[in-house]
DNA sequence: ATTAAAATTTAGACAAATCTAAAAATAGGT
DNA sequence: ACCTATTTTTAGATTTGTCTAAATTTTAAT
């Protein structure tokens, strides 16, 4: 497995969303910030080594053995993320582009002994869930606060956008993933929320509404 | 930087024992595992970029500039094998393999971190010094069991092969760094050493003996 | 059913890092 | 000083992952 081919894995199965079906090599060359004649090349490539299945002007989609790889590299992905925030102290903003080098890390050893010592965390410093190294699945129960009815209340337990823009203004704000927040009013006009988020009151726009989940106290 | 030419980098400066003086050609053929010919070409390149002094059929040596790079290279690595044993557990002889991969990770604020977590070691599990982040070393004063006199005694501090298999006979033997030795014999025939370590005797060959450091307690 | 637009693939090229085989330069022994 | 063995370099090929430009296939609109 070379450090290209995990990428590419791992960016058909964020582009699926972790189900099946078949994306479309324009899609994954976007995602890559890459041409996609380069992703013809790698699907044929990728398809020799049955991680991928591949039929020409077809699309691309992962093999069972292509998801497990794919799993396996989001598993050390997001394990080193909350290794860098809980251990040394990176905002949630910086992790992405390190754990982008680290995950590529070969030992298993290795991976196992950070998920012990970081007592076998279940989601990632952005809420995402953290597979098994069976490859299994946690997704949490979980909405946009967009989505929400007025009065509705819940804890922040994820982000949809994770660039760190968004990132930065959420901390700027004091947006953490665990506040408690309740919809107090919904604007008509623009779609902004009034909310109250640990005791504060505050007021956002739709856009950032729209890229928080928040799991429902029901 | 590639990480090839930071390998290149690493072996220069260890074939080169941290001085100054040109490496042939062929001796970094051999260390690195590779032809003498991908050598030549590496050379090139490197001259290009200012990371060693080049001139055809007169040998390799690091530039100022070179000379740095390596020693944060190795600083790295010396760090990720000290965060290994000391966090995670790994045995002595397990280290080598994967910090040969977190060595090229890149992120200035990584290594600081880590370093900070590990309370800025000094020296590397198999006792050889980690230098700063400046480029400063501090060479123990040290020296082979073997070339020490007989009834001599110091403490254990490193080890000249570290080896996988020279590593785990050690550990076998319960001769470990920190420990307190004393030659209580030497043996014209064969050079074998009879010697207390931590209170027990022991017979060790001249072999061992003469890939084990010793910081002298004058 | 046709056709224009969009998506995809092919063909050919390139850079990095390596190799083999052959040529050139150096070094050592007499 | 000469010759030979060793070392080093060159030349040309290979692999991986990428690109551009051109050709092909699919899609969607009329």
């Amino acid at each position: 497995m070379t450090r290209s081919e995990e990428n590419y894995l791992k960016a058909i199965f964020h582009l699926g969303n972790g189900e099946a079906g078949s994306i479309s090599t324009n899609a994954i060359a976007e995602q890559m910030d890459t041409k996609p004649s380069s992703v013809t090349d790698m699907a044929k490539k990728l398809a020799e080594k049955g991680l991928v299945h591949y039929k020409k002007y077809q699309g691309i989609s992962l093999t069972d053995t292509g998801t497990r790889t794919a799993l396996s590299i989001i598993r050390k992905h997001r394990l080193w993320e909350v290794f860098l925030v809980k251990k040394l102290d990176f905002t949630w903003d910086e992790v992405h582009e390190v754990a982008e080098q680290l995950e590529h890390i070969k030992s298993e050893k290795l991976i196992d002994k950070i998920d012990a010592l970081l007592d076998f965390p279940k989601y990632d410093p952005h809420g995402d869930p953290i597979p098994t190294k069976d490859g299994k699945f946690m997704e949490r129960d979980k909405q946009l606060l967009s989505d929400m009815p007025i009065h509705a209340q819940g804890v922040c337990v994820g982000v949809k956008d994770s660039s760190a823009p968004f990132l930065k203004f959420l901390d700027k704000n004091k947006i953490a993933l665990g506040n408690t927040i309740k919809i107090l009013d919904k604007e008509d006009f623009d779609q902004s929320l009034q909310i109250l988020m640990e005791g504060k009151e505050l007021r956002i726009s739709h856009q950032i509404a729209s890229n928080l989940y928040v799991k429902k106290n029901d």
